[in-house]
DNA sequence: GTTACTGCAAACAGTTTGCATTACC
DNA sequence: GGTAATGCAAACTGTTTGCAGTAAC
């Protein structure tokens, strides 16, 4: 994900605007390296806006997905996540807590180095690699509050 | 996933009941390779057994998947997709018709030899490959019916 | 001033749950 | 006969949509 200030930019270059919902929407992901869902985003955004919508969450990021600034990453079932990070890396999601970890790209398959699928005329857009299992926290807690 | 034969041998050493309507659930998944969703299911399902419930072919892929038997795959976000093979080849998914497209195991990253995650104490349990895009059949239609 | 955005309320889709009835073992 | 499965109805969760009011450009 881009720069708040370039991130403005873009939008208005393609006739979108900048409202102070979405700044602050920007603001809070831009660092972001928790790959939140749509309610953690509303939660901490409502922190400092509080007169925010689900409704302007979802809008917000299903235009920061159309204009790539953003990856939606599908591996809980129950609800999409959302990485700023777009540069392909892959993650490992823990089936107990459902928290999403960043995969290093050295210790694992360097994106965008992963073979073509082999199908005939599908037109490749992204790749993503899911590790799933159970993360240390939970195995110490042996599984606990699953 | 294993014949039903062995299946219903299993079931009956878990404590599990074969009924009919199970048999059928399990007669249909056999040699499905199109990934099917719970809704595909239980259509095909309804076909030859007319009087099957959304709730029974819910609780049968949940057995199902807590018995290791079918793999749960997670790319659309709408519904998850079962798969009854499970060597854990990855899978190709058109965003467009949304379906699910085998990969080749030849062709792609030959499971298991993805590296490890490198994340201290995760216990993997499977790892997942999407390579997200269009499909042949979507990109001759120009992005149809989208 | 025009156009896009906000946010409420309601709809929606897929999935899960409670419970009485049924049927496998 | 005991225990687990079925299937109905209703609840539930995350997400989307319609629309009137509001605000960015």
């Amino acid at each position: 994900m881009d720069t708040v200030e370039n991130l403005a930019r873009k939008f208005r270059a393609a006739g979108l605007k900048v409202t102070p919902q979405r700044a602050c929407i920007l603001e809070t992901l831009k660092d972001d390296t928790t790959h939140p869902h749509a309610e953690q985003i509303f939660r901490r955004v409502r922190g400092r806006f509080p007169t925010i919508s689900f409704t302007t969450v979802y809008k917000t990021l299903q235009t920061l997905r159309d204009l790539g600034e953003i990856v939606e990453i599908n591996i809980n079932p129950r609800r999409s996540h959302y990485d700023p990070a777009t540069d392909g890396h892959h993650h490992a999601f823990c089936l107990n807590c459902r928290n999403l970890i960043d995969v290093d790209a050295a210790s694992s398959i360097p994106y965008p180095f992963l073979p073509d699928p082999g199908i005939p005329g599908f037109e490749v857009r992204e790749i993503q690699t899911h590790f799933i299992g159970v993360c240390s926290p939970c195995r110490s807690r042996q599984g606990g509050d699953r």
